[in-house]
DNA sequence: CCAGCCTACTTGTATATACAAGAGTAGACA
DNA sequence: TGTCTACTCTTGTATATACAAGTAGGCTGG
């Protein structure tokens, strides 16, 4: 089978939906209702059903039936934007030092990450963005060699890895975790920080149509960094 | 039945994983040993191995087994929702303790970000919430009075101020602030942690169509939280 | 009129079963 | 020695079935 029945179900809702055949609001067929439609059981329209409703496409609820939901993406307050950017917009001077740029074999967590299966070969990249002479942000990436075969060729003390990937493989979404740490040694001494300094650490993932391009986590001095954003929220809590 | 059967495996997996009893790469009881050991068919126990892997916790491959993670992110997704539903949502206890619930002279600083004129009288609130006993969040919160002037009557071990906000004046936007930073002594008194210890400080201000209802900042223990994020972009870059 | 019950339909949980498919191992065989 | 096969254990998909539980609407008896 090249594709299961239940994710041909949830493609073919997620289509009526993404193109407003199913309104916000909207009630869905039942469980019972798909099943016959698309002559399976109803378990399996169920494990479609519920695979959109973990995903916040649809609300269910007992007794009433599943609604398509009002507004399913939030908007984020980390904007997909690159570093070099932010420091050439505020008037300052931008330098990149390409620490390592290698092909390495992934461990399965790192293959997990980037959708591949283990073993794969994968490319891997450090770099330490400085501000006026000041590390600003150090930054390790780990990217899918078949969405952007050349990456290791590449010059990054002219193009930051965010702008050749997009360029590569035009971005769709992107998923995030920050949280504080205290840096290893070997990144205290790259940022030229105490190891007492608390830091922000932002692991990113970033999707294009043809799958995981890479991720990176990117790492801030507490003292130097700060992140910003603004949500418009569409309903309430 | 007080909890289904598969939140009661999925608990107990849980517990060992925090717990480091099951070590990340470990690994975990296949769906038959599970199914056996607690006197379940396959399928729930294969609901609860599936549930983990699909929050992070677990990596099933097919043929191998299922494996302990490396590490996961706490909260899935940067919404405006409240503390307390993320721990309620783990399946913890969640409590409250108040230290804190005042009506104060703003000073210009704080009027400011409250959309008020200096001088103002505003509403500050301090509290703690604990997950299972442990401390995993310092609130700091001011409130406009006027959009809120019951604040102070509020009985926060068993409402949070989020969710009391959210009812009397219905959020429309927030904007962020992230940053890593040490806790002060008093601060990480109160959350049972070193001073060394990185945290994770969120500065919100939350919006109402009347104007600006609340900015408070949220301070989380680099070792127990973290923040996690989705982004869909829209088009360019 | 309406309060209570009953029924029909919904999602939620749980089970037993079957076969498919991936991965590793032991053993037969050349 | 090396290779291929067969077996076993794993997860993945799919089905039929049963009962629980929440919701709404209608019907009946007072």
């Amino acid at each position: 089978m090249a594709q299961p029945r239940y994710a041909q179900i949830k493609s073919h809702l997620l289509q009526q939906i993404e193109q407003g055949e199913l309104q916000p609001g909207c009630k869905v067929a039942s469980e019972n209702q798909l099943a016959e439609q698309f002559g399976v059981s109803r378990m399996t329209a169920r494990r479609a059903l519920d695979e959109l409703s973990e995903a916040g496409f649809l609300l269910r609820s007992q007794g009433l039936g599943t609604f398509v939901a009002d507004s399913r993406p939030m908007s984020s307050m980390l904007q997909i934007r690159n570093i070099a950017d932010e420091i050439r917009e505020r008037g300052h001077q931008c330098q990149i030092e390409v620490v390592t740029l290698e092909q390495v074999e992934a461990n399965e967590q790192q293959a997990y990450w980037l959708g591949l299966q283990h073993p794969a070969r994968v490319f891997h990249s450090v770099l330490v963005f400085f501000e006026n002479g000041r590390a600003i942000q150090y930054e390790e990436r780990y990217v899918n060699p078949q969405l952007a075969p050349e990456y290791v060729q590449q010059d990054f003390s002219s193009i930051t890895p965010n702008e050749y990937l997009s360029q590569v493989a035009p971005l769709t979404e992107a998923d995030h975790i920050v949280e504080a740490l205290l840096p290893t040694p070997d990144i205290a001494q790259q940022l030229a920080i105490a190891e007492s300094q608390p830091c922000l650490n932002i692991t990113r993932r970033t999707f294009s149509k043809a799958g995981i391009v890479s991720f990176a986590s990117l790492i801030h001095p507490g003292d130097r960094y700060r992140l910003g954003g603004h949500i418009h929220v569409s309903s309430h809590v």
